[in-house]
DNA sequence: CTGTATCCTAGAAGATACTG
DNA sequence: CAGTATCTTCTAGGATACAG
């Protein structure tokens, strides 16, 4: 997995892969860019992911200091996660990808 | 594997990311932004990948319409990649990423 | 040099059941 | 509700050998 301890001599474009890269994080800061998210908000936006990978994910992404994990001690319990501002500035990346994404589809579509 | 027959009822970030998401494509793309390469420049360039792994997703990338192969009929053979414009029309994400990765690199490194 | 063709493996991802 | 804990499946990726 991904960490901040990962080697820092590759070069930027790896650096920015080791912490975004994978099949779900992408989408887990898209959903997140939107504003604070609960646990079962995330697991119902993000399309095929499922409980377990979605902890895990969330996981590797608040240890990379990507995002905040906040706890309300509740019954039922409550978790909610926003981004850091490392995570928030993770935003023009994002914009590129949603950019591309609907020029590709009014070409393909 | 990716391919322009994916669903186009997908979010623009996610359609972005059936051409684009895996391992290596990032990598490649980054390379070819700086012009064509040769199969094994490639490989060389690209830390930790193999042969077989760099021709499926070059092959892959040929399919959906991110670069060009170019044989030339020589012994022993020589093949070219080149970025099509859809390819270049990249750029932007790339450049997103290597500029995160450069902050990155300086707020932790 | 630029590929196929096999075979193999690690680890990501998924299904299910259970819990405070 | 938001998790663990297991067990299983799957496939991207890797090692190796060979070929035009």
């Amino acid at each position: 997995m991904s960490s901040n301890q990962d080697n820092l001599t590759l070069c930027p474009v790896e650096i920015t892969l080791t912490l975004i890269g994978g099949k779900w994080k992408i989408l887990i800061l898209r959903d997140l860019m939107q504003g604070t998210k609960r646990f079962n908000q995330l697991l119902k936006s993000i399309n095929g992911i499922n409980q377990k990978v979605l902890t895990q994910q969330l996981r590797s992404m608040e240890k990379d200091g990507l995002i905040i994990r906040k706890v309300y001690p509740e019954v039922p319990p409550k978790v909610e996660y926003t981004l850091t501002e490392l995570g928030l500035s993770l935003k023009p990346i994002l914009d590129a990808m949603y950019e591309w994404g609907e020029k590709y589809k009014k070409i393909k579509g």
